[in-house]
RNA sequence: GGCUUCGUAGCUUAACUGGAUAGAGCACUUGACUACGGAUCAGGAGGUUGCAGGUUCGAAUCCUGCCGAAGUCACCA
């Protein structure tokens, strides 16, 4: 900010000329003062007094001093300990009051920082999207707004996971129990529908196992391979992946619809495009709630076959070895890693080849400087290795890869587990904080007059920013634990509570079309509560290019709920309308437009609409 | 077991990357201008920052060791 740059300047000089020491900009450390303390803003003295072997409270006296003399902008100051609190004067609130009115400036000129990959949502066509998703895409949509603004230009994108066991597990039981039904015909959204399959197969073939476990095959096998002590049940769980692989009936139904799909088989590959349509179309809709759009989808189905060039290549450099079976590796032991299988014996690929194939196709696609994966953090470790390999493969981006890994969103009943049915479905969910959001909206009246239509916009938005609030404001890092009462609170630290105050705001603009503004320069006496505004505002820039810098929009929205608060309490404590003086309102009006703009254009980039009523 | 991450008020969390007396919200409780919109505001109560050491002017933050939680260590994705 423009003011410690001012500050830091008159400090470097005084360092050159009375002690000739050269400062660095990591000396000069200056904060918001504490609100028990007198004064704006704080110099911290400690690493200067350090520089030259003063005490520190005297030293800041030194400096106090000095300040005062050579600073237009420093009114008063007073020594606690080492903590020099400086009083800032009106001329200093005035001129920042016009810097804060341009709520376009802070982001002109921006310096180009190359374009970005980022990867925020990778779906499975097999069940619906839902509360892990949704932390997943509104992290990386909103990462995608902040990047921008800061300079990025990012190219979205989403990797479909549309092949595989799993999707051939739906497409079994859709063929064999569905009886041609369809989303038209049941209602359902395709998504579901799917995911309603999914649990179908797992039922039968959980029938299909328990059965099993009593025949005479089942009980030689637990004789034979049983551990010491353990129980049947214990064993036949352990067992239950074996069992579907070389036992199940309808396991090797499954399978050979897998082998199927992968010779191109037109029936299979049929039904497995329409019931994906499907999928797509469940999850469009689901997207479109969110408010989230893509520049780029890649499928598995297009890229599982990728990445055996590049281990190949790596292979006749040097860095991967070839085992005695025919499979290829990488040793990543001297980084502190395993070694990793890169290539299966038979040539196939694992998890790992696609991966890195799909890195070098989006090279490929948009010549990206830097890429970003939002995905769990189970996956921290596949990463990491993933970065190194690249890395080693000497991939030009390898140095801007990022995983942006969060914490798994856990119920208060502990770790959703889709196959238990304790999933928070994505859909349902908005639902109801929609429903939530329209009685808490009727039960206030806020909208009266409006149309049906405006209406239902604004407790869309309200609804959305309750949600999306709720799971922004958490450093991303963090695990979660979700409870869904408390994301449909829209009172204290919400989304809400932000909204208000920009809708208050605005109903101060409706209003204030009544007078004109004028000698608002004439305003003198700028009161605490304006003080700590114009403060904030000060701040927001480097607020934005903070959360850009870590990936975490948290601080963002963080510093809006301060915003909010702090206006929501000078709302209560002055009258902006009905000023003491025509200068006073002025200011106060404009200070408020500063405000609501602020406001908005910070929720805009966390992927929140403002309401114009509530 | 190895590695990684995390333990802050009853609950959900913040702390400008080592700065002042750890700051909010929910819940609980006492109040508020004959309303520029009460989805608001002011106050009260609630903390040995998992435990024990260490580093220094100064530690929730850094180091070591315990205790506890989660994740991961597949020719699964």
């Amino acid at each position: 900010m423009q003011f410690f740059n001012h500050i830091a300047e008159a400090l470097t000089i005084y360092f050159k000329d009375e002690y000739e020491i050269e400062l660095s900009s990591s000396d000069v450390q200056i904060q918001p003062t504490r609100k028990e303390f007198e004064g704006e803003y704080t110099l911290v003295v400690f690493p200067l007094s350090a520089r030259v072997k003063k005490a520190p409270p005297v030293f800041a006296e030194e400096l106090g001093e000095y300040l005062m003399l050579h600073s237009d902008f420093v009114d008063g100051y007073n020594v606690v300990k080492g903590f020099l609190n400086m009083s800032l004067s009106a001329h200093f609130w005035r001129e920042m009051m016009e810097q804060v009115s341009d709520t376009e400036a802070a982001f002109k000129n921006m310096d180009y920082r190359g374009r970005l990959v980022l990867e925020y949502s990778s779906p499975n066509t097999n069940k619906p999207l839902h509360l892990g998703h949704i932390r997943n895409i509104l992290l990386g949509w909103s990462m995608y707004k902040i990047k921008q603004r800061c300079g990025h230009e990012v190219i979205r994108t989403q990797i479909v996971n549309d092949r595989g066991v799993a999707i051939c597990k739906s497409m079994w039981a859709w063929d064999n129990y569905a009886e041609g039904e369809t989303p038209d015909s049941s209602g359902l959204k395709g998504d579901h529908l799917i995911g309603k399959y999914y649990v179908t197969f797992d039922k039968v073939f959980n029938e299909e196992y328990a059965l099993w476990q009593n025949s005479d095959e089942a009980q030689k096998y637990y004789k034979d391979h049983a551990e010491d002590g353990q129980s049947p049940a214990d064993f036949f769980k352990k067992f239950k992946n074996r069992y579907f692989n070389e036992h199940s009936k309808i396991g090797s139904e499954v399978r050979k619809m897998l082998l199927l799909w992968e010779e191109g088989d037109p029936q299979v590959t049929q039904l497995w495009k329409k019931m994906n349509d499907w999928v797509y179309a469940g999850f469009k809709e689901t997207y479109d709630k969110l408010e989230v759009t893509f520049d780029k989808t890649y499928y598995e189905s297009d890229t599982y076959k990728l990445g055996k060039d590049l281990v190949e290549q790596g292979l006749e450099k040097g860095i991967f070895y070839r085992k005695d079976d025919g499979s290829i590796w990488v040793d990543l032991t001297d980084a502190g890693m395993d070694e990793k299988l890169l290539l299966r014996g038979d040539g196939t690929a694992v998890y790992m080849t696609q991966d890195l194939g799909t890195a070098r196709v989006r090279y490929d696609d948009f010549k990206m400087s830097e890429m970003t994966y939002v995905v769990g953090n189970e996956q921290d470790y596949h990463f990491k290795v993933l970065f190194e390999v690249l890395k080693r493969l000497e991939e030009s981006y390898a140095d801007g890869l990022y995983h942006l890994s969060y914490g798994m969103v856990d119920l208060p009943g502990g770790r959703m587990k889709s196959r238990e049915g304790n999933v928070v479905d994505a859909d349902d969910l908005i639902e109801e904080v929609i429903q939530t959001a329209h009685s808490s909206v009727t039960e206030r009246g806020g909208l009266e007059g409006f149309s049906e239509e405006d209406q239902k916009e604004n407790i869309r938005r309200i609804a959305m920013g309750a949600l999306k609030f709720h799971l922004l404001k958490v450093n991303p890092k963090k695990r979660m634990v979700f409870n869904p009462e408390e994301s449909l609170d829209m009172q204290g630290h919400t989304g809400p509570y932000v909204q208000n105050a920009y809708v208050r705001i605005q109903s101060i603009t409706r209003k204030m079309s009544d007078h004109t503004l004028t000698g608002f320069e004439d305003y003198r006496d700028i009161n605490e509560e304006e003080k700590a505004l114009i403060q904030l505002l000060l701040a927001y820039r480097e607020v934005v290019l903070k959360s850009a810098d870590e990936h975490d929009p948290s601080h963002l929205a963080n510093f809006l709920y301060q915003l909010g608060k702090t206006y929501h309490r000078f709302y209560h404590e002055h009258h902006i309308l009905r000023a003491e003086s025509d200068a006073a309102m002025s200011f106060r009006f404009k200070l408020s437009q500063a405000v609501g703009q602020t406001l908005e254009d910070g929720m805009e980039l966390l992927g929140i609409s403002m309401p114009e009523r509530m």
